[in-house]
RNA sequence: UCCCCGAUGGUGUAAUGGUAACACACCGGUUUUUGGUGCCGUUAUUCCAGGUUCGAGUCCUGGUCGGGGAACCA
């Protein structure tokens, strides 16, 4: 009755084909108007990025619409599974932002009724012992456009089948011995219909329902079954199930069970990056990161400990859209959501990360002043605080050049330069060691250009962040770039070839602001001219806080 | 060989038979006590061939190219 509702609410992007599905099924009355979708993850890893496109794509729809979502658990397979991903799984959807109302599901909790749905299938004749090795079982496959053959054991009668699944139950066959399979059709064009295997024996502990079940399901027979169980309407997934929906529906309409209806959309991939689990696998089991959290991995917890906020990843799953085709996604896109996110909402600090000495020689040396220094300025509220300004600073050794164009706006012999909320200084001299290194610069203030009271009339073209000496902390910086140096890492034979070799480096000595020493996990910076920065948890130390550079700050100097 | 899916600027996504648009990237300008942000602007797009139609990115036919498809994985 309400069609007009969802148009009320403002939304400028552009409405998805399943969005427009769900709104045509809405209005036909089709599932009695409901929206249930869910998000399956099989707990056997980390979720990444290209998860946190299909989370924001089946708890974001549901949401869109007021229906439910539920987190399911599709745990048939013990021997890869285990709680500990379990664990990391949830934490990871619940920092993304969604929730699913306390409630769990998992596919295990259904054994029993998928158990009952297969005596189900054998009674109707429609699936069949096989007691074939599956080598054998895979040479009656046949091939594309060439048939299979029937399996001898096809022709079981219901009776023996039922027997048979029954002792596979009780624990009486061992693995590989005999399977269940579904009586489909082994001249199918679609390879997934040639009579599949839907339970097999496994002595295998299973995390959940410990030594209840020596037999498990296959997913095709688990999958469509359990949406059914729990009643989703749009059963959202990835193309590489495009195949597998004929098979999703057979059993639902075997078995006589809810209709729920599978779609499926591309997934997310991303230049210079891989996204497969097995391969970010081998990335930690190599050392080539430091686990699965690093923040040069696309993982949602390392790019949680990179830096990378909720709320940008929810924007950038926005922004890339929901289509058929397949995609690369710019990881500029990623660093742009990032970027829009954080320069509304960082603290603004100043850091240098390669210092050298920058002495103000006409000031007085005893003397200290406080600044006052805008916490943000896209954002008022934010407020503003003092840091100590003194004869003695700290600048970065990037922005001090001998030889320059005039395209250079930083200290140079001769410029004048603006340090930031603090005075315009003016170039005397310059100090340099054996290997011609810059190590100090001498500068003289202009007292009447403080920061909100200059009257000086100069308008140098250059703003220079800096620290004072006396107060500085220590800090250590670990700064990232792409793990990959090929846009492609799988297009020319191994990945691992295409590493980059310098996708971490690690900085010390850097001086921060006071400010920083106090810094929380979890708290986004921007060091002013540098980047966007955040707690490294896992290295800090106290008194030695450890800087993730989560993105650098564009850079539009062509110099 | 067969089946399924797809093809719109550099990358993505829209346009649902009626002016091909939006974002990112790129390039240029402007503002700026961050070479950031903001603002303005430039460049650049319907795979091919037929057909239907007053009119086709959209519908039909054929082709080309790309992705997926044989696990007791999900």
């Amino acid at each position: 009755m309400s069609d007009t509702s969802s148009e009320s609410v403002p939304d400028a992007r552009p409405a998805n084909f399943i969005e427009q599905k769900i709104k045509a099924d809405i209005s036909s009355g089709k599932h009695g108007g409901r929206v249930h979708t869910r998000f399956p993850p099989e707990p056997n890893g980390y979720l990444h990025i290209g998860h946190a496109k299909a989370i924001c794509v089946s708890f974001g729809l549901a949401k869109q619409f007021g229906g439910k979502t539920n987190l399911r658990f599709d745990d048939t397979n013990p021997e890869k599974e285990s709680l500990e991903y379990v664990n990391a799984i949830k934490k990871d959807i619940s920092w993304l932002g969604f929730d699913w109302d306390g409630d769990e599901f998992y596919t295990s909790d259904y054994f029993e009724q998928l158990y009952n749905y297969a005596c189900k299938l054998i009674s109707k004749g429609l699936a069949y012992v096989d007691d074939q090795t599956a080598e054998q079982i895979a040479a009656q496959k046949g091939a594309p456009g060439t048939p299979g053959v029937n399996s001898a054991y096809r022709t079981r009668s219901a009776e023996e089948n039922q027997k048979l699944f029954g002792e596979m139950k009780a624990g009486r066959c061992k693995e590989g011995e005999r399977v269940l399979r579904a009586k489909i059709d082994m001249g199918h064009v679609n390879m997934l219909m040639r009579d599949p295997v839907i339970y097999r024996v496994k002595f295998v502990n299973h995390h959940r329902t410990g030594e209840d079940w020596v037999i498990y399901p296959m997913y095709d027979f688990a999958h469509g079954q359990s949406d059914s169980i729990e009643r989703i309407t749009h059963s959202l997934c990835s193309l590489e199930f495009e195949n597998h929906r004929p098979l999703y529906n057979w059993f639902i309409r075997a078995l006589d069970i809810y209709p729920s209806e599978q779609t499926e959309f591309a997934r997310l991939n991303l230049n210079y990056t891989i996204m497969s689990k097995r391969k970010l696998l081998r990335l930690v089991e190599e050392g080539v990161v430091d686990d699965w959290d690093d923040p040069r991995m696309p993982t949602i917890s390392g790019l949680r400990r990179r830096g990378y906020s909720a709320e940008s990843i929810r924007v950038f799953s926005n922004l890339i859209g929901v289509a058929k085709r397949n995609n690369t996604i710019d990881v500029s896109l990623l660093e742009w959501s990032l970027r829009d996110d954080l320069n509304r909402r960082a603290l603004r600090v100043m850091a240098v990360l390669n210092p050298i000495r920058l002495v103000v020689l006409n000031y007085p040396e005893e003397k200290m002043e406080m600044m006052k220094a805008v916490n943000n300025p896209e954002d008022e509220a934010a407020g503003t605080r003092e840091i100590p300004f003194g004869r003695e600073l700290w600048m970065e050794a990037d922005d001090f050049r001998v030889d320059v164009n005039k395209k250079w706006f930083r200290l140079a012999p001769g410029r004048t330069v603006r340090l930031k909320f603090a005075y315009i200084v003016q170039y005397v001299n310059h100090l340099q060691d054996e290997q011609g290194n810059v190590t100090e610069v001498h500068v003289n203030y202009l007292p009447n250009s403080r920061s909100g009271q200059d009257t000086s009339g100069v308008k140098p073209k250059g703003t220079l962040h800096w620290v004072a000496a006396d107060s500085a902390k220590e800090a250590e910086v670990r700064l990232y770039d792409r793990l990959f140096k090929e846009a492609a890492p799988e297009a020319k034979g191994d990945f691992m070839d295409a590493l980059n070799p310098n996708s971490l480096k690690i900085l010390q000595g850097c001086k921060v602001e006071p400010c920083l020493s106090k810094a929380a996990e979890g708290t986004y910076f921007q060091f002013t001219r540098l980047g966007y920065f955040t707690l490294d948890p896992k290295h800090s130390k106290p008194g030695l806080p450890v800087f993730n550079r989560s993105v650098s700050l564009k850079d539009g100097w062509k110099g």
